[in-house]
DNA sequence: TATAAAAGTGAGTAATCACTTATAAAAATA
DNA sequence: TATTTTTATAAGTGATTACTCACTTTTATA
């Protein structure tokens, strides 16, 4: 990967998560970059193939974090890792986070193309199995719920980037899980 | 108010929820609401005016559920009221609901001037105020968490839309809360 | 070192953008 | 009924949009 081809997918992550995707133009993005318009297309073919470089990219940072999660052997600590993942996700990649979540918002035919249900159905059942083996009453609902709380997380930390408020919320959820 | 202005509202209203504010342009506002473009400058001015009027008629919707909780007395029915609220509201202004929740990712200024902090603080002192009153622990934190699940309540319903399955997850949430 | 491939540019393109203006039709008021 | 006000349109405006193309520069390979 060149230099300027990383610049690009850097500057267009920035400007799509700050401002929106369909409020984001080639021309800004390349103005930002110091590169001229013309090397995003040659690059990327257009618009949405740049966006679908950035957002395979940000999906590796996921995939790993879900990994993590699959190996633990603890039930009580995959949940603390579930209760963790917005936090976790956020610091590391908050603008990928929020472009990703702000593509619902977009055309049905970009909320389709990137509403990622594979990536949803594993953590689901990743988080379901360790309320199974907590013995959890109801584990199908208990996981809906704590998606629930994650995806509120997720949700509130665009707004709110008081980041102790946040570590106190989760410490909070996790006294409730007994953790 | 005229019926060509009260259409032109709710098409751009069903366009800005559907395909996101900055993704809509008034062209074809003008024409899925069979009126002159020009008709829609001459009623609300500029295009950030069509969205304060739109924001402004679903902003009463909202009003109204808030003060429906702050005048009920049984507190136990009002943490009932906040767990519904996502459901009720959304049932009634998805439409709403769904485009005032996607201002947060345009521009940083229109995320600003949409963002109803004063709301959510409102709504938040009326669910503190419940826990208080029914001896919470820590009726703050509570609060907090509570108001967690309904944002994620909001957040799943624009992708799911298996309404009996948001249906049981507020029962099982209320459940939790021995309701 | 010669050649081919890839990276990069700058000046275009047609289409679309939010918005304006002159003018006409309809409604309200005198 | 005559006049004013409001509602509405059609045909524009310059700016911006995503994208193309002819061309040059740099890098990799034979």
């Amino acid at each position: 990967m060149t230099v300027k081809k990383d610049t690009i997918l850097q500057i267009a992550l920035e400007l799509f998560s700050n401002m929106g995707y369909a409020n984001t133009s080639t021309n800004r993005i390349a103005k930002k970059a110091k590169v001229s318009e013309g090397l995003i297309f040659r690059h990327f073919t257009n618009k949405e193939g740049l966006l679908d470089a950035i957002v395979a990219i940000g999906t590796q940072s996921i995939d790993d974090y879900l990994l993590k999660m699959q190996n633990e052997m603890d039930s009580k600590k995959v949940i603390s890792l579930a209760i963790e993942f917005p936090l976790n996700i956020m610091n590391e990649n908050s603008a990928y986070w929020n472009l990703v979540t702000s593509l619902k918002y977009q055309s049905p035919e970009i909320a389709a193309k990137y509403h990622n249900s594979e990536t949803f159905t594993r953590i689901n059942k990743i988080i379901e199995n360790a309320f199974t083996n907590l013995s959890y009453h109801n584990p199908e609902m208990e996981t809906k719920y704590l998606f629930l709380s994650i995806m509120g997380l997720s949700s509130m930390y665009k707004q709110n980037h008081n980041k102790e408020e946040l570590v106190e919320l989760v410490r909070f959820i996790k006294s409730k899980y007994q953790i």
